[in-house]
DNA sequence: CGCTGAAGTAGACGATTGTCTGCAAAAATA
DNA sequence: TATTTTTGCAGACAATCGTCTACTTCAGCG
């Protein structure tokens, strides 16, 4: 039986990125033209009908590849940060207050990788969020998807993050939706207005602290605890040293 | 003197109104052809350059036609709200207090309003998303300028809305910002699945609300107005009847 | 009335497009 | 090694595209 496919065609491959590469510029697959994409695969115009049926089915490989390549990296990363934050445990602190400073020192460390993968990605960025208002209904169906399971991942690291018991599942999960859709659509930005990425990364990082502590204060009726969550999460430091 | 031109020529109208039919299905203004442009509009192909030097000149028509069509009715819709909330002035409360229960009732009513106008609207919403990350950078720009000028909009209410002593103009800014921009984004879901649109307006709402709360409550320190805060918009009641 | 400039029409140019059929090379399978 | 399937190339089809030049119609204004 037909085991082991070495992974994809090769001329497949070689579409697939060069369709990468051209839709930065059109910002939109559909757009690519048969013969254009031969041409800047190396290949001849006809071999793309080998392959696919039509440029929504390009697509569709297309975005199942990059996700298929961003999704791994995110959760890896994440992963770090937060095996860097476990021996924060220092002394008597209450569990929660532990585990919002854990939160805090996490957010903004995410926010930056987060961003420095979207430097080092920019054409999957760019081609994601146009083509999720694109002519193809197929493909923003596709994209959504996706985003929405970036967000689950996310929402699955506030819970390890041990902010659950007091912030139920529901809102938690519409707290990183928001944040997910909120951080893809900065990206392009991001990616073309290199002096504006401080001010972006700022932006990013109120976000979420705005909303963390509009979606705590809510399910919060302690006055004292209130007060905690603002003071942690109110005011970051200035990005220089500790003291 | 050549005084008072009837308005757009009326080939240019025709041709700007028959891409907005034409772009809600390409969802892009530039891969508009001249020839089945001119078709639409009943007009020669040619006619096109009578009045515009390319696609992207036409699309910045349309998107200025569009902006000055809706920026207008939006002010004014807000404006009734205002005014419709003015006699809640009831007795001795605190003024901060008030200006919270008007902010709470005139923050449900406007969303609703606004999600009526898309559905009024569904085109320009649906081909300003597009083009927002679309191929144009010219159109991109001139679509952000616009949705900062809806933001600037919404942070001129707040402010008159009396949010402005307890938040810091930026912030207001900020907020606006966020919420304009992601009011924008769920159009598209809004127009395209009729069902969804219950669930649509609620998550507006609470995105707004949580954004609130998070805003105001970082920058207030005493307990009992915080507890305020949270108790005037952490839950909104169910839409039914008062009692 | 006659003129002038704008608005709209007609036809043609070369270039590019999507898609089809047929054939050659290459790879995998037996 | 022989055979079958996949992968790639070549050529041709009609259709469409953007853009140009030249001509007609029309409105406004003296």
């Amino acid at each position: 039986m037909a085991d082991h496919e070495p992974l994809i065609a090769k001329g497949k491959k070689l579409l697939i990125q060069a369709a990468l590469r051209l839709a930065v510029h059109t910002r939109s697959i559909r757009a690519l033209g048969v013969r254009e994409l031969g041409r800047e695969a190396g290949l001849n115009p006809n071999t793309f009908y080998r392959h696919f049926k039509g440029m929504d089915d390009l697509g569709l490989a297309l975005i199942e590849s990059v996700v298929a390549e961003l999704r791994q990296p995110l959760r890896d990363m994440r992963r770090t940060v937060a095996q860097s934050l476990a021996p924060i445990h220092s002394g008597e602190e209450d569990e929660f207050a532990l585990n919002l400073k854990r939160t805090r020192a996490a957010k903004k460390e995410t926010i930056k990788l987060f961003f420095d993968f979207v430097e080092a990605n920019p054409e999957a960025f760019i081609i994601g969020l146009s083509e999720l208002n694109g002519s193809s209904p197929r493909l923003r169906e596709a994209l959504r998807e996706a985003i929405a399971g970036f967000a689950a991942d996310m929402a699955e690291d506030f819970r390890l993050l041990g902010l659950t018991p007091v912030l139920d599942d529901e809102s938690v999960q519409q707290v990183s939706t928001i944040i997910i859709r909120n951080m893809f659509y900065m990206t392009t930005e991001y990616i073309e207005r290199p002096e504006r990425r401080a001010a972006l990364l700022e932006a990013a990082d109120k976000l979420v602290r705005t909303l963390l502590i509009g979606a705590l204060a809510r399910r919060v009726s302690d006055p004292p605890r209130l007060l905690q969550i603002v003071a942690v999460l109110g005011v970051d430091a200035a990005p220089q040293d500790a003291r």
